[in-house]
DNA sequence: GCCAACGTTGGC
DNA sequence: GCCAACGTTGGC
């Protein structure tokens, strides 16, 4: 399977690419839309590239590069009761929820914001420009993921 | 903080 | 299965 590639969405107040720097390597739970669990499960491989997008921020945009370290297992917060994505209908023998795990790659010195994306050609059809795309994990082509790279990389 | 765009829930 | 009500996301 060739490498494939993804956006996933955090907002800073949660995780940042700096906590990520720190921590090397971090689980991606708490998605609790069918579309995202079913990239995470189903698509997701050890080596995939991640453009770590931060949402909700000041502003909005990819603030680095991460890679995929486990692909998709269970989503083991669903089933504590007392943790914020506790989900009651689910079961330990067929799980609702999946998560990931995401490596550090690389913090860019900069911020490629999302009016950035919005402008430059080629991301055109890119699924977080489009308006009210709101799904936390997204697939990218790796065109478009190279424009991000180059975008984020650019020495000025 | 506002609110448009979505997704989900539940009455019928 | 429809769809109104409600909750959430996320840009601004």
């Amino acid at each position: 399977m060739a490498r494939r590639y993804w956006l996933m969405k955090c907002e800073p107040s949660a995780y940042t690419i700096d906590d990520l720097a720190r921590d090397g390597q971090t689980s991606w739970e708490g998605v609790r839309n069918h579309q995202a669990r079913n990239f995470m499960r189903d698509d997701m491989q050890v080596g995939d590239g991640v453009l770590f997008y931060a949402s909700n921020a000041t502003p909005s945009g990819v603030t680095g590069l991460a890679t995929i370290a486990r692909a998709g297992y269970p989503d083991h917060t669903a089933w504590t009761r007392t943790h914020r994505y506790f989900d009651e209908k689910t079961q330990q023998k067929a799980p609702t929820w999946y998560m990931v795990d995401i490596a550090f790659a690389e913090r860019f010195p900069e911020i490629v914001s999302l009016e950035t994306l919005k402008q430059t050609p080629g991301l055109e059809t890119m699924m977080v420009v489009q308006k009210g795309s709101r799904l936390s994990v997204q697939p990218a082509t790796k065109a478009e993921y190279d424009i991000v790279v180059r975008l984020g990389t650019r020495r000025r």
